[in-house]
DNA sequence: ATTTATTGTTTGCAATTTACAATTTTTTGA
DNA sequence: TCAAAAAATTGTAAATTGCAAACAATAAAT
């Protein structure tokens, strides 16, 4: 058996190449963080500035230049949060929607055709290999966590 | 059941903030990328500059600098091939193998804690479901494989 | 044998990305 | 009330990036 690491180092190189695929939608340049940023803010529904970087393991001033990026390519809006005014929401216009629609979408096609070359069986248990991975991961005290508050 | 791209995101992302933590050996710093290349470089038995780079997916200029600055630190060697001399062939000194190996260590000492979260089956199937994952992308035509000489 | 093309690698340079320190604005708590 | 903390931004300087060009060595062509 293979040693551990190499195994988890194919496999991330292999799907980080296959992420650097997805950046370039209608025309529309995205570099890789900047989909990233994109899909976080999607899945964290009305998140704040803060809590997208720390979810993506960024440093708050390198996240908060990329998300002005974001916002004059009109792709993220952000919006000033009553209770807090100290807050701001980060979310996606409906261009950046549609544009994280379209990356999203390339991707599950990709994987997909990935998943093509082995069973249903297989591909069920892969599935529930990498979820079952996730949630230890996300127990893991040792990692696994972003560390920039660390200092 | 979870969008299979997200599951995929999630799990390199964790992955991504072990790996982070893992570049700071005896004091000596190192960055993500040029672990990932002393990590290559002992893969690759006496790669060429151009076979680490493409196996990295790496501009092959970057990819040159940052070999410089390996060199500069003393762990990486670049030796002309006598074959074909534009060749460099590149090995990893004494100290950048004793790096290399600490990284590696600390990586599957992170891994292992990770995996005791789960039972020695659960385990066994999660490692071979990465092989057999990985196995699938390397087969795979759309993705999964650096793209830089595509212009 | 000499020219021409190709391959592997490195530099020039300009743009982008990064992160530390400091600043602004707002909220919290003693 | 007012000092401390928290959220976000900006100044700045360093690091990283990648295209174009250059260079060196080999291969192919005439």
């Amino acid at each position: 058996m293979e040693n551990i690491r190499s195994l988890f180092q194919t496999m991330t190189k292999r799907f980080g190449f296959l992420n650097k695929n997805c950046c370039s939608v209608d025309g529309m340049e995205i570099s890789l963080v900047q989909s990233h940023i994109l899909y976080e803010i999607d899945r964290l529904k009305q998140p704040s500035v803060q809590q997208v970087a720390d979810s993506l393991g960024m440093d708050i001033t390198t996240f908060s230049r990329q998300v002005q990026k974001l916002v004059q390519m009109r792709l993220v809006r952000k919006t000033p949060y009553p209770e807090d005014r100290r807050i701001m929401i980060l979310s996606l216009t409906t261009e950046g929607a549609y544009i994280a629609a379209k990356i999203d979408a390339e991707m599950n096609e990709y994987l997909a055709e990935v998943f093509s070359h082995m069973s249903e069986f297989e591909k069920e248990t892969v599935l529930r290999s990498i979820q079952l991975l996730n949630d230890c991961m996300a127990k893991s005290s040792v990692c696994c966590k972003p560390m920039y508050g660390s200092k």
